[in-house]
DNA sequence: ATACTATATCAATAAGCATTGATATAGTTA
DNA sequence: TAACTATATCAATGCTTATTGATATAGTAT
């Protein structure tokens, strides 16, 4: 009999979302961003230079993020400002650590 | 000034290790691989039977985790049968806990 | 209105990597 | 030995996506 996570809905439809996951964090640039706005949130013109990043290139990881729903922006002025959801990010947290925290001592 | 996880040697390096794990990780087969493996060790007729994926296909990924360090292998008699490296897990498990643990309530 | 700044979008290219089909290797059995 | 089974490797293809350059949009200031 072939085991739950190949089978059970439940089980294979948790996976594909914690996969989806994997995907976005998964990219250098992205994952700094996401640390970066763990301190404060930032503009975008903050992010390109601290990432040393091509501003629209930036701008299309910030796109990535804000799709999948890790970051939300909001408008200053000129500025965009970007910040992480820190809810969502717990959300698939929870997710991955069932793959990844059940292994005992 | 820039963020530590911008310039910080051991933070860039961090990030960096836990960008190539997260890589491993991020894709359905291996993530499910790694599933199959936690409940017991398993040959690779098992494991490609179980995924619905076929058996080169199966073995590329198994390559793939085992040259990252995820799995190991070993023979017997035409089989070979693949275990997880709990320890190994482990270790980038707690790397990657330093970029999603640390969102509080 | 014009010039300027910050950000986003679009099209094209390039790089990485999953997938496939064919074949090789190596252990097993007759 | 030959036939068979399990696994690995290799070359080719295709898909996804990061990256780049050019341009658009929209807010600001003069």
């Amino acid at each position: 009999m072939k085991p739950k996570c190949c089978v059970d809905k439940k089980s294979v439809a948790n996976l594909s979302q914690t996969v989806e996951f994997l995907k976005i964090i998964s990219e250098e640039n992205r994952l700094k961003i996401l640390c970066l706005l763990r301190e404060n949130e930032k503009c975008v013109c903050d992010i390109w230079q601290y990432l040393n990043l091509a501003q629209n290139l930036t701008s299309h990881h910030l796109k990535v993020l804000k799709d999948f729903g890790l970051v939300s922006s909001r408008q200053e002025g000129l500025k965009v400002i970007y910040s992480v959801n820190k809810k969502v990010i717990k959300k698939y947290s929870k997710l991955l650590n069932n793959y990844l925290n059940s292994y005992g001592e």
